[in-house]
DNA sequence: GGAAGTCATTAACATTTGATAAGAAGTAAA
DNA sequence: TTTACTTCTTATCAAATGTTAATGACTTCC
């Protein structure tokens, strides 16, 4: 992506106005990360506002068994704010992990508010990442209860078209809670029912 | 409770002055609903906030096959999840149940958001209570990922003690994800285990 | 008190998913 | 090319959960 389309995306994204994201843009800083890099950890503070420019990611926890269970995969185009991952106090609540190498455009979440400017505007910015990501939990959780593991299979596959061949399916199995071997065997089926 | 009480519950529940909690309650409207009245609906307008006085409610969504799926329960002296949390642009995305008959302490959202910005009291107010809703909703989707259904109905109790003797069995079983035929093996299981 | 209805339990069987282990395919390093 | 390493697949068996149906307990209504 070139400079022109970034400051454009910055306007749209952040509703900001053209010299606003002008000037966001001159302190965006392009960072890359290696395949397996855990760049935002759980118990650590973050205050960085990330735009993926190439690459996957994925959010994750550790559960009391000590396995990590993968909560969403993050593609090209897509944002991952503060705002999703950390509490009042500023610390991230969960880990986010490159599963390729990656790049990412950066800048600190203040910067962004500050050029916001309103408080109204900050808020409800900040709220409505919020309300977006409940949303999807709701539907996930739904899903998940309502769903045998092979339909949910179906439906990872349309919500993240593609990814099952570019990830690990580690990831996926952990995503979809279910063991490796199981995902293996469903992948199995689907394809010989399609035949 | 009494009046006193109630006043209490609201300065700490919304973070009010003496005085802003007593102008809340004179706006308070009590109201009641019978066992099984669904009294918010999806896709309807919502522009209340509630504390359960008394009984039982459960929030609820129809999945794809049409069956209804439990996503929370709420009990005496809890808030029913603040309008912000449980409604996109004042349309509900949830229904709200009463599993026993209820009384219900009602009041308008907005008088609310009037009273917290007259005190200044807590800017992202908002932001918090969705980031504690986003964490609840984390922790119950790894929970359900990560245990079986016997240990989950185990969580279960300890979230939300006494409530199995409460309410029908159906409503714990959709919010475990399980059959109620299932509920019932798993309860026998764990009774058995405890001699 | 009896009839009808709802709900929880139990049983028998089917299906799904997990656990373990072994093999196959691909990748990277020597 | 060989070796080692990782990842995915496949097979076998065990455990968990779903499905269906019958029963008993309990309420509600007449």
């Amino acid at each position: 992506m070139d400079m022109e389309n970034l400051i454009q995306e910055l306007q749209n994204r952040y509703k900001l106005s053209l010299d606003s994201a002008e000037k966001l843009s001159k302190v965006i800083e392009v960072i890359q990360f290696q395949k397996g890099d855990t760049f935002i950890r759980a118990g650590k503070i973050n205050t960085t506002e990330y735009l993926i420019l190439e690459g996957i990611c994925r959010s994750f926890l550790e559960n009391v068994k000590g396995q990590e269970v993968t909560l969403s995969f993050f593609n090209s185009l897509k944002t991952i704010s503060p705002n999703l991952t950390r509490t009042k106090n500023l610390i991230s609540i969960l880990n986010v992990q490159a599963l390729t190498d990656i790049k990412l455009a950066s800048f600190p979440t203040l910067e962004l508010m500050r050029l916001m400017n309103e408080n109204r505007a900050i808020e409800m910015w900040g709220n409505g990442i919020l309300q977006k990501e409940l949303m999807q939990k709701v539907s996930k959780e739904i899903n998940h209860i309502s769903l045998g593991a092979k339909e949910r299979l179906l439906t990872f596959r349309k919500e993240y078209p593609l990814l099952e061949n570019q990830i690990s399916h580690s990831y996926i199995s952990s995503y979809l809670g279910i063991t490796n071997v199981s995902l293996s065997r469903i992948r199995k089926e689907i394809s010989n029912n399609r035949t």
